[in-house]
DNA sequence: GTACATATGTTGTGCACTAAAACAATTTAT
DNA sequence: ATAAATTGTTTTAGTGCACAACATATGTAC
């Protein structure tokens, strides 16, 4: 089976009728970020870094000194799920906790040495693995995607 | 505080800086499904659909009769997920598994006649609540989000 | 027809994300 | 000084997702 020119007795399923989902864009959003969620995964999982953890790093890089709960706001996490995701990168001697001066309630988040390093190479990964996707996309459409999707926040 | 029109000492924080995130499409997928996710949750939750659910309900809607790893292929969930989702729709008397006649070993899907009123009922919700989500796009922006994102899966 | 491979629904497991409540320590407001 | 709000944390619960395994049933090869 499969090799044989037979279409008559076809193989294929009949086509499933979507109904109302192809219009609604809840549904297409779900499905194209679960592509890119995917796409993300097979570039970065050996690394050991999800998406989640992804955009703290980025936050933290670029904004050092932010205390936790900042970070959770700035990505609208929790700040409870940022206990777990600051104490992994911590582990993986990518961030680092240090104790504020001025709230002595909070921690100020920095990169370590080798966690610039290493988000020099992460970079890279998540580029090239997005480049990959916006194959599909005609010139311009990913930012016209962009800016009608920062409506939505 | 709030009503004191003081804006010298200001009391919000830092603008916050998003790097690379400001234009990784990815990630701006994932805010805006967030958005489009608690709005359909804060209008559907009190019927007990959650938008998993309602996307088998319509699947199975417009496609009667279909097997449930069908419906999971139809969707992109795994098979293993759809028990507990028919188990649940199935408790809501919303549809029904039949034994299917050519073979034994799946069930065929229909909705129950409660389901199909239930089914305009919620239609009718999920419908404002994404109109209410369009006001933020002008006209024609949300036909060229469908298309683009469709290139995805 | 028998033996082997495949498909279906199901169960169980593990992992990650999310949200809410409660708490101690600290800061801020009154 | 007293009360209220904030920070990080822990705990709990719920959800969703992916993978492996299994019994039942179907299909295929010989």
């Amino acid at each position: 089976m499969g090799s044989a020119a037979n279409n008559l007795v076809s193989t294929e399923e009949d086509p499933v009728n979507y109904g109302v989902l192809d219009h609604m864009l809840g549904y297409k959003l779900r499905r194209a970020q679960l592509t890119f969620f995917n796409s993300f995964s097979a570039a970065c999982s050996d690394l050991g870094v999800s998406p989640g953890l992804f955009g703290v790093l980025v936050v933290v890089k670029e904004n050092p000194g932010l205390t936790q709960t900042a970070v959770a706001k700035a990505l609208a996490n929790d700040r409870s799920a940022m206990v777990g995701v600051v104490d992994k990168l911590e582990k993986m001697d990518l961030i680092e906790r240090r104790l504020s001066k001025k709230d002595r309630r909070s921690y100020a988040l920095f990169m370590t040495p080798y966690g610039l390093k290493f988000y020099e190479k992460l970079i890279k990964r998540v580029s090239d693995q997005e480049e990959e996707l916006y194959k599909l996309l005609k010139p311009g459409e990913k930012e016209m995607l962009l800016a009608i999707l920062d409506k939505f926040d």
